[in-house]
RNA sequence: UGGGCCGUCGUCUAAUGGUAGGACCCUGGCCUUUGACGCCAGUUGUAGAGGUUCGAAUCCUCUCGGCCCAGCCA
């Protein structure tokens, strides 16, 4: 038994906060949030920053907000907002205060004013081309705009225009006076604003120019007075640009922590990228059960308890790191194992005729919903003359490791009866369509009285009493583990899977799945985990989704 | 070759000057009314070279490799 509680060991965040709170900067108090552009579906990636960024609030007793960086009017949509904000339930969070970047607009242009009449902002009237040329390159300084020096009332006149609408896009922009021959491009005299008249999600049409997203993030954190500003690793060249302009501003100073980002193979996690694949109708939708989103994961089956439990299992560090799928998969098996109800169903039907079992007799059987769940109970499995089991639990001519059914063996009908394949009937074609098998009336529940073992036990269900319904078996989206790079060069589009999403039509399921639901989670013993699709229904009934698989040993022994 | 950041098993991560540990994956085996779960065992790692030190993944130097930045995107 480990005897020291304080063991375990905090990942340099975490350690960095505990620093904090001990120096007791900031009077001991934590803040964070999560920061999201309200312009796509949330996806496992953001997960990790939620996890972080809540967890941390949490743990240290601190607060957490949600807020929607939508300074750009052109991308976002409250469709996008509304999701964010059940996807962040749906993990399990509550937020503390909901903010908007558009909140803080008006501050945003008083800080603008005062950064002017410090002599720290200009009017440039460069076009967006001749900004770029002037920029420099990566290996050699930039040159000051021809405008940096206009005077501080020319400055307030030509903004406040820009602010009532009076110049076109692209006329004007604010910048920031910084360094020119700086090494960091941000703080070449970054644009602060830029004149869009467009209409925002929230703002309506009251604004003519909107802050870059440089010009209000740190500012925003610093209004919030954020103490810890978590956020991905490509920020840390801006950061000196965030520091510069709460120190000009003489505003509370947030500090910024920069974290590696979540890369997961065979599949994508960039919103440019699973945008394409949603408009270019490569998927379904945000949240087809293949996307990686949030909403496509819970629409597949996964649990919020899964994605927590894998984003705390992969981490928090500042090296570039791509975890493989097989982590997530085993966090979602690790919860499903111990929480989805048990059934029986058939995906691929072979007819069974148990010969010796009386015409138009049934009887019900007991089954364990849960064995790792003592709690959930029992239920009835009905059990007939006619039964359908698995195709590929029956091999007509078996190798040497298959022990399931085949002429002249018996197995085990899991909580049913010990059963022995007689007969094999086929079409004209020589394709098996039937096997009439026998069943022993003393081994009822799966145990023989004489103690004889069987080496396996198959699922199976009653052929009257099953429900007829269609299942969706999903694979990964993509044929390559990192199909943004991948050595032909090809675009991730030619590497989407063709097999990503199998439909079967012709499945079994045991009775008591009528009533299954949407947001349930469900083991078809021996296959894998379903639940039932959301959107989908066929005829009224419900369609299943695959969740994921059981592992399998025996395929691998097949596959050799 | 401007600036910033990063290199620990195949993958994700611990170890913060004192036995390189865990998880996933993989491989054996045990168990089993799910070829699941569980249990046991095993393979594999400090990018390289110097230096400091009784002792280096950890500190120093150099080398090599990788990622990010030249949007009026975030």
């Amino acid at each position: 038994m480990e005897q020291d509680t304080d063991k375990k060991s905090l990942d340099f965040i975490r350690t960095i906060i505990t620093e904090d709170i001990t120096s007791n900067k900031n009077e001991g108090r934590v803040a964070t949030r999560f920061p999201p552009e309200p312009n796509g579906y949330l996806h496992i990636g953001h997960a990790k920053s939620i996890c972080l960024n809540f967890g941390v609030a949490e743990e240290f007793g601190g607060s957490c907000n949600l807020r929607f960086d939508d300074t750009n009017p052109t991308k976002e949509d409250t469709e996008f907002v509304e999701s964010i904000m059940e996807d962040v339930k749906w993990l399990g969070f509550n937020w503390d205060g909901l903010y908007y970047a558009s909140d803080y607009f008006q501050n945003l242009y008083e800080f603008a004013v005062q950064l002017i009449k410090n002599g720290k902002a200009y009017v440039d009237s460069l076009s967006s081309e001749e900004i770029r040329q002037y920029r420099g390159t990566l290996s050699e300084p930039g040159k000051e705009s021809p405008f940096s020096n206009r005077s501080v009332e020319e400055n307030l006149e030509l903004f406040e225009k820009m602010k009532n609408g009076e110049f076109e896009e692209g006329a004007y922009v604010l910048r920031a006076k910084v360094d020119m021959a700086s090494g960091n491009l941000n703080m070449r005299d970054p644009i602060m604003y830029r004149i869009l008249k467009q209409h925002h999600h929230r703002t309506g049409d009251t604004w003519n120019i909107y802050p870059m997203y440089d010009f209000a993030h740190g500012q925003s954190d610093s209004i919030e007075k954020i103490t810890h500003s978590l956020c991905t690793l490509e920020f840390e060249d801006h950061r000196p640009l965030y520091n510069w302009f709460v120190e000009q501003l003489g505003i509370y100073a947030p500090r910024q922590i920069e974290f590696a980002r979540l890369n997961l193979t065979y599949t994508v996690l960039s919103k440019r990228k699973l945008m394409q694949l949603v408009r270019d109708n490569h998927v379904s939708g945000w949240d087809d059960p293949r996307m990686p989103t949030i909403s496509g994961l819970r629409r597949r089956g996964y649990t919020a308890a899964a994605i927590r439990n894998f984003c705390e299992k992969i981490g928090v560090t500042k090296h570039d790191s791509v975890t493989e799928v097989a982590l997530l998969e085993h966090s979602l098996r690790d919860d499903l194992n111990k929480t989805a109800l048990r059934v029986m169903g058939v995906l691929n039907p072979l007819k069974i005729v148990i010969t010796n079992y009386p015409e138009d007799s049934s009887e019900e059987l007991d089954a364990i919903n849960n064995p790792e769940d003592e709690s959930a109970g029992k239920r009835k499995v009905p059990f007939s003359k006619e039964l359908y089991i698995e195709r590929d639990d029956f091999m007509e001519d078996p190798p040497k490791k298959f022990y399931r059914l085949s002429p002249g063996r018996e197995v085990r009908f899991r909580y049913a009866y010990f059963i022995t394949c007689n007969e094999v009937i086929k079409d004209e074609e020589g394709n098996v369509i039937e096997l009439h098998c026998t069943y022993d009336p003393e081994t009822k529940g799966g145990n023989s009285p004489d103690g004889r073992k069987v080496k396996a036990t198959i699922h199976w269900v009653s052929a009257k009493h099953a429900l007829k319904r269609e299942v969706k078996l999903y694979d990964r989206l993509f044929t390559e583990p990192d199909p943004e790079h991948n050595k032909e060069g090809k675009d991730f589009i030619e590497l989407l899977n063709p097999e990503s999403l199998k439909v079967l039509d012709n499945c079994y399921l045991e009775p008591s799945l009528a009533e299954a639901k949407p947001g349930e989670n469900y083991q078809f013993e021996r296959i894998g985990y379903f639940t039932v699709d959301s959107m989908s229904y066929k005829n009224g009934e419900q369609v299943f989704n695959r969740t994921v698989t059981l592992r399998d040993a025996w395929a691998k022994v097949k596959g050799r």
